[in-house]
DNA sequence: TTGTAGGCGTTATCAC
DNA sequence: GTGATAACGCCTACAA
C-alpha cells in the first residue's frame, strides 16, 4: 500500500504562502513523470486505464489546477478566445456575449473581451495586443477593418471569425445575415401595408447601420416609378437610445410631415417613436406606422406592439464560437459563410387597421 | 552609427512562421541584456537615460510586445482582473460591465468574465479557475458567497472587490449600496403620494431583489399602525422581462384589486406593468402607481414616464476597477467600504395630478 | 505506453 | 545602473 505524503497544498498554512501544486507533485504522488500525468490530462487515451485513474485520484485529493500561463507559454497557444464588439451595452452585442459565454461555458477556453467603441483605430490596435497573447482563436465584429487589421487577421496562426453581417471576402469564417436584405424586407413591408410615405430614422450609422440605410433605399426606389422617391431620412452618429427615437421622430415630423410610417434603425429608436408618437396623439398604426430593427424582448411586449425585423444575435455568439472549437478540434478547415437570416415580425405598430 | 540588423519580425514570410519578436531581440538589437529591457519596460527610471531611449526606440522598430503568458509565469501575477457576475445580458450588469472595460482599457490588465448564472455552486467553481489564473484582482458580484468561495477569496493573493451591495463584513473591499434602503425609500413615495395599496412585484429574486423586496414590506410595516398590512405581493424565481411585468401586473389585479402602486423589482418588470395598465385602459399615475428600479435609460423616455430609483452601476464597474488598480499600486490597503447611493426619480407615473 | 532533455519568454535574486 | 543565472510550470520532440 501506498503511503501518501502530505501534499503542500495552497491552503496550508505553514510554508511559503500558496505553493503551488503542480504537475510535478501529481507525478511524485503517482509515481510517474510529468509528462505522462500531462498527457493523462489532456489525451487520456495516451494513457494506460490504471494510470490515468490513479492520476485522476491524485489530481483530484491535491487540488491541481493546471496553470493556464505555463500551458501558454509552453505550447504556445493561449486558452483565450479574443473577441473584439463595438460596444458592450447595446442589447445586441450584450445578447450576442451571452451566446458566446454559454457556449465557451464549460469548455477549457476563456473569452477575452474587447471593446473598439465604435472606432477602426481602436479595433487594430487590439488585434495587435490580442494576437501578442497567441489566442486559441478570434471572433470580431463587422467585416470592415481596416487593411492593416485584415492583414494582421490573415496571417494569425487561429481560426479567426467575422460576425453579425455577410460579405464578399471573409478573412476566414464568417457569421452573419445581410443587413441590407433585412432592411428593404421591412420597408417593402411598410409599403405593403400601404403607408405611402415612409421614413428612415438611424442613430450611430456604424457600417451595418449604414447597410440598412442603403435597404431602405433600395426598398423605396424599386416602389417608386421614376426613382424619384424623396428622400425622408433622419440620421444622426449620436449613440442611439430610446429618447433620442423621440427627439429624432418629432424633428422627422416637423421636416417631413407628410411621414406616414417609419423605419428605424433599430429596437431602441422605435420604441422612442412610438411613446413620441403617442405623446403627439397620434394612434400608430392606423395613424403612424413603426419598425424597428433586432426585435428585443420589449417590443413584443409594448403597447401596442412594434413591427421589428428579428435577429439571430444569440445564435451568432454561439455558433462563433462552435466554429472556432470545430477549427481547432480540426473537425473543419477551410473558409465558411454561415448565414444565419433574418425575420420580419409584423405587429399592430404596423397595422392598418 | 549603429548599423540595424533586419529583425525578423512575424511577417516575415521567411523562415519558421511568426517567429515571435522577445526581449531578447530588443536586448540584442540595443547591445544589453534581456533584463535591462525588462526593466526598462517596467521601471523606467531604474535605467538610464540614454539606454531607456534606445530600448524605447528598438522595441517601437521591432514591434515587440510582451508575452503576457510569460509575464504571468515569470512574475506569478497574470494581467488578468477576473470578474463573476450573474448574467451578461443584463441591462444592469452590462453597465456595470462598460465601467469596468473602460477603466481596464489603456491600462496593462485585461478583464476576463465568468458567468455565474445566478448560481452560488457555478460562482464558486469559477473562482476556483480563476484563482489558478493568478490574477491580478478579483470582481465579484454580491455578498452571498458560500462558504468555500469566501475562504478561496479570503485567501487570495489579490485585491478582491465584493460589488453592487453593502454589507457588514467584506471579504477585502466592498463597492455597492443598500438595495434595502433604496425600495424602502421608492415605497415610502409611493405613500407618500397618496397610494393606499401599493404592492410588490418581484421576478429572479436573487439576494439583491430579496434586500428591495424587505425595503417594501419595511416602509409598509412603518406605516401601517398594527403592522397589520396585508401583503400585497407578487414574486417569481423566472427570469424578469418586460412581458413577464404585464403578467405579473395582470395577475396582481386579479388577486388584489384594491392594489393602486406597484413597486417593482426592476424597470423591465415596471415597464411591463405600465404597458399592461395601459392595456387595462388605466391612467398611469391618476388611477395607478408604478415604480421601476434602476433608472435604465427608457424610464425617462417612456409614455408617461416611469418613476424609479436610479442606481450608479456604471460607477461601480469603474470604480471597482480602481480599487484593485490602485491596492495593486500599493496606494491603498485594508479594508474598505464604498457606498455609491441610490437616488429615488420621481416621474409621471406616480403622480397622482 | 512511458520517459528524457530542452526550451517557451520573462522576471527574481544576487552579484558586480 | 547593469548583468549572469536560475527559476516559473508546462509541453514538444525525440527516444526507449
Amino acid at each position: 500500500m501506498i503511503v501518501f505524503p502530505m501534499p503542500k497544498h495552497p491552503s496550508d498554512k505553514t510554508g511559503k504562502p500558496g505553493r503551488r501544486v503542480t504537475l510535478a507533485d501529481v507525478a511524485r504522488e503517482v509515481g510517474a513523470s510529468t509528462i505522462t500525468v500531462s498527457r493523462a490530462l489532456r489525451r487520456p487515451e495516451m494513457v494506460s486505464e490504471g494510470l490515468r485513474q490513479r492520476i485522476a485520484a491524485a489530481v483530484e485529493t491535491l487540488g491541481y489546477l493546471p496553470d493556464p500561463a505555463a500551458q501558454a507559454l509552453a505550447s504556445r497557444r493561449s486558452n483565450v478566445i479574443g473577441v473584439l464588439i463595438p460596444s458592450v451595452t447595446n442589447n445586441v452585442f450584450s445578447d450576442v456575449l451571452a451566446g458566446l459565454y454559454d457556449t465557451v461555458g464549460g469548455t477549457a477556453f476563456n473569452v477575452q473581451l474587447g471593446n473598439t467603441r465604435y472606432r477602426a483605430e481602436v479595433e487594430e490596435e487590439l488585434i495587435r495586443i490580442f494576437l501578442s497573447q497567441r489566442p486559441a482563436g478570434l471572433i470580431v465584429a463587422g467585416i470592415d477593418q481596416t487593411p492593416a487589421s485584415r492583414a494582421m487577421l490573415a496571417q494569425a496562426e487561429c481560426p479567426v471569425v467575422q460576425i453579425m453581417e455577410l460579405g464578399e471576402d471573409p478573412v476566414d469564417m464568417l457569421v452573419g445575415f445581410s443587413h441590407r436584405d433585412a432592411a428593404q424586407a421591412a420597408t417593402e413591408h411598410l409599403l405593403a401595408q400601404g403607408y405611402r410615405a415612409p421614413a428612415f430614422l438611424g442613430a450611430r450609422m456604424d457600417p451595418r447601420s449604414e447597410r440598412r440605410h442603403a435597404g431602405f433605399r433600395a426598398a423605396l426606389a424599386a416602389a417608386s416609378p421614376e426613382g424619384a422617391a424623396p428622400a425622408r431620412e433622419l440620421t444622426t452618429t449620436e449613440p442611439s437610445s430610446v429618447r433620442l427615437g423621440g427627439v429624432l421622430f418629432d424633428r422627422l415630423r416637423e421636416r417631413f410631415p407628410e411621414t406616414d410610417a417609419v423605419f428605424c434603425n433599430n429596437d431602441d429608436l422605435a420604441l422612442g417613436a412610438q411613446f413620441a408618437a403617442q405623446r403627439a396623439g397620434l394612434k400608430v398604426g392606423p395613424e403612424v406606422g413603426i419598425c424597428g430593427f433586432n426585435d428585443l424582448e420589449v417590443m413584443s411586449a409594448a403597447h401596442p406592439t412594434i413591427t421589428s425585423v428579428r435577429t439571430f444575435r444569440r445564435e451568432t455568439g454561439e455558433t462563433a464560437v462552435r466554429k472556432v472549437l470545430a477549427r481547432l478540434a480540426g473537425e473543419e478547415a477551410g473558409p465558411d459563410v454561415t448565414d444565419l437570416q433574418w425575420k420580419l415580425i409584423p405587429r399592430s405598430s404596423t397595422d392598418r387597421g
